[in-house]
DNA sequence: CGTCCCCTATGACGCGCGTCATAATAGCGG
DNA sequence: CCGCTATTATGACGCGCGTCATAGGGGACG
């Protein structure tokens, strides 16, 4: 479509690359088919990862990576007047949840399927890694710029990628986002009481009804 | 391990399914190679899983599953005398930093890596969600059991699994800790303070006009 | 002793994979 | 126009996979 004039058989490649593997995992995802999927000439992958296949893996894992941090930044900006941690997560989960809802299936994160599958190769390993903290890093900002004492930010950050990322596997699993949601209401508060003792307790101004169950 | 005498082929072929596939994921775990760890004879394969590695992957599943739940039970027995929610998550974060620090890697949980590489499969996928609801349920019994509200407990359960599973990605990544250690020290608090005292108006749901894109 | 039936053995089949070798083509500065 | 490099084309190779077909053993029981 429009993407194959506005960015090259490289970029792609590796964005093909990641969302086949966020769907069906990094083993089940062959080269020929992310040559397919990105409409790209077979030839161009020799050309343009000579490492193979665990090279294409690594830059999608890093482009998911770049693409999940920018995805923070850009909720904390459009959080606009006062933002919170719990609405920082919550506006993360719904992002998936939106995905569920709209594609009647969840697709995983990419990262995931790449820990899962390719843990026992180092340099996949290490870019799941630096996935993983490059993700961790807009965050912790944010939740500083919001008022979460120095020492805690990064751990609550961490916090908020665990939960999410498990949430993201159960909501798969049930084809429902019962866990995103369960995930976001009840880790919100424990995040929101994290802020500086100014708005310190007290949601006041989220409606009402859970969501569990 | 003399497991060989004590079980028959068919167990073992499906333990050590299990145990290859948390390593390795599903696709990468071939059948000829459960057989050779299971020590097992490959007709045996045939004989007893007539539905094929669907069917294999699926009683792994389902026996992994058993295997979380029993655990949960015995970690509720083995805390005596004042059980508390952030002890048992301790209590379960604390069995894979343990395997983390004695294996010197970290293998992953057999149901993620099945929702991850066969969610595109209706049965695995099934097995995957009643092996979370399997495991789900001791921990919502304890929760109730500690004096969590009802409404509050089976949420906690799967806000204790979801981030127990993502903290599991995330460690098993950075070939750390870390995460795991995060996890229980960021989270028992909030679930500590589930106990016996109900929120005032519940927790609350996501908060209306958020920041996606 | 024969005869089931459960279990096991073994080899082949077809497929798709990742990788490589070898060229053909295109675009562009000289 | 000439080369040179970047890019693409194409086909083959070997491998391991999951699956199947077929047959061999080996107790239990009549």
């Amino acid at each position: 479509m429009g993407s194959s004039s506005r960015y090259g058989p490289r970029e792609r490649m590796v964005f093909s690359a990641a969302q086949l593997i966020r769907r069906e995992g990094v083993a089940a995802t062959g080269l020929r088919q992310v040559v397919a999927h990105a409409e790209a000439p077979r030839g161009s992958l020799q050309h343009y990862f000579p490492g193979g296949k665990e090279q294409l893996v690594n830059e999608a894992v890093a482009w998911a990576a770049r693409y999940a941090a920018r995805r923070v930044e850009r909720f904390v900006a459009a959080m606009g007047g006062s933002p919170t941690p719990g609405g920082l997560f919550a506006a993360m989960v719904r992002q998936w949840t939106d995905e569920l809802e709209s594609d009647g299936t969840l697709a995983g994160c990419p990262v995931a399927a790449a820990t899962v599958d390719c843990a026992s190769a180092d340099s996949t390993r290490a870019a799941v890694a630096a996935a993983f903290a490059e993700w961790t890093r807009p965050l912790t900002v944010a939740l500083t710029d919001m008022g979460v004492p120095e020492p805690r930010a990064p751990s609550l950050a961490t916090l908020m990628l665990s939960t999410l990322e498990g949430a993201i596997l159960i909501s798969r699993a049930e084809n429902s986002p019962r866990a995103l949601l369960t995930a976001a209401t009840e880790l919100a508060p424990l995040l929101d009481a994290a802020t500086g003792t100014q708005w310190a307790s007290g949601p006041s101004r989220l409606p009402p009804d859970s969501a569990d169950q």
